[in-house]
RNA sequence: UGAGUAGAAUAAACGGUCGCGUGCUUUGCUCCAAAGGGCAUUGCAUGAGGAAAGUCCGAGCAUCGCAGGGCAAGGAUAACGGCUAACGGCCGCCGAGGGUGACCUUAGGGAAAGUGCAACAGAGAUAUACCGCCAAUCUUCGGAUUGGUAAGGGUGGAAAGGCGAGGUAAGAGCUCACCGGCUGUGCGGGAGACCGGACAGCCCUGUAAACCCUAUCCGAUGCAACAUCGUGGUGGAACAUUUUGCGGCUGCCCGUCGCGUUCCUGGGAGAUGGCUGGAGCUGUGCAGCAAUGUACAGUCGAGAUAGAUGACCGUUCACGACAGAACUCGGCUUACAGUUCUGCUCACGUC
RNA sequence: GGCCCGGUGGUCAAGAGGCCUAAGACUCCGCCCUUUCACGGCGGCAACACGAGUUCGAAUCUCGUCCGGGUCA
């Protein structure tokens, strides 16, 4: 984890989720929060619905390596939320990978 | 060969590149009096399960309570012998039930200590007499009344043990033989539960996963326990109570209000420990039917704290089920694609 | 991770071994009332989470699953 940073604290995720601009796909959400300071900070949730802790541990690698393959070609200060869904569990991460990367162009995170 | 039954093992494999957690290590920068620490980095080692799950039992460990012992309340367990740190677990065995059999299931003490409950049906549910059967009396000869009886009918989950003979007005364990059950005495076998005979007495509804009785066991809470460091705020003590400064009312001036330091107490942000070497694992020998124990040799196999196993490429196959450690063990229960092995049983065929 | 509750028609719920073939209210359907709608009246459909066990008999008692909820400051 030291490579990336990372969201910890309850609030940061509340206030990406009410506060941040939303990207939606059938395989994941992404809620990005622009602020003054701190660089780029990234939380995952995978909630109950996803399934088992089998489930949700898979859905939270594939998202974490998604995300690792596009991290060094981010800049500003950001809070990046991701929120799994159900059917990131039967896709590649490489595939993921271009998705997120379209979110995050989207939201402007990405030139 | 087919069908079945009991048990055990395994939980896709190999190679390459990038990436993650932990331990050790190389180098650089940095904090520090030192010990040591922080950041980045090099290399090596290692990195989820048979159920990690449910949290249903039993322990370790920790805190609180408690001199020690007993009683009561509440809860748990229930044939017998053994194993175990302990258990409601396991092994063996007995009884009961099921299966042609291998084998499987079994909360399996006490209803003859007491209390309660048993709807509906049925004459009657722990005590009786509706239809019957028999006798006596009366009779309008259809039957009625009184008494005896419990074999037969019907109801029900359950109706005073079953069946045969004797007996009788009709009948009845009323009597007898056989069978079944209960209680007591004594005999043989067994470590014991129990099994097999003998004698005497008796024949009694079920329910204790209803209250209860008997025997045995149990203090409470749980790693978010607990210990240490420690911020803010609280309380106490000592010193100071002047100036300067800071903050609020209020953007500025005036005015006004508040704000000190040290030690102790206390324990709420946060941090560190607890945190993995243990009733450990592997192999062989010995004891035992087995569970298990023991001796020797070898061995160290996760320890995270938003929570580590992923991605891509190549090869092979049966194309991969259930599923992710969170203080640690022993069990139980539940979920599960396949593959392999072993013992045994039944049926058919051949020699 | 630990601890503790609960599950009855579409919804809220009573029942705590037999009168249960399961009360009641709202909803839904049909009929009546009304010129029509509403209100009202009558009737009807519809459930004991699942699997075993104890018992003559289980929604109720026991055990095990599966869901739902609470709690730790």
């Amino acid at each position: 984890m030291a490579k990336y940073a990372v969201i910890k604290q309850n609030y940061e995720f509340r206030r990406a989720y009410h506060r941040g601009k939303s990207f939606v796909s059938p395989y994941l959400v992404a809620y990005c929060f622009k602020k003054r300071y701190g660089g780029i900070k990234m939380g995952i949730t995978s909630g109950k619905k996803i399934g088992n802790a089998v489930a949700r541990n898979r859905s939270r690698r594939i998202i974490r390596e998604a995300y690792r393959s596009i991290y060094p070609e981010l800049s500003g200060n950001w809070d990046i939320v991701f929120v799994a869904r159900t059917a990131v569990l039967y896709k590649k991460s490489t595939y993921i990978a271009a998705v997120m990367r379209k979110q995050l162009r989207e939201a402007g995170v990405l030139n």
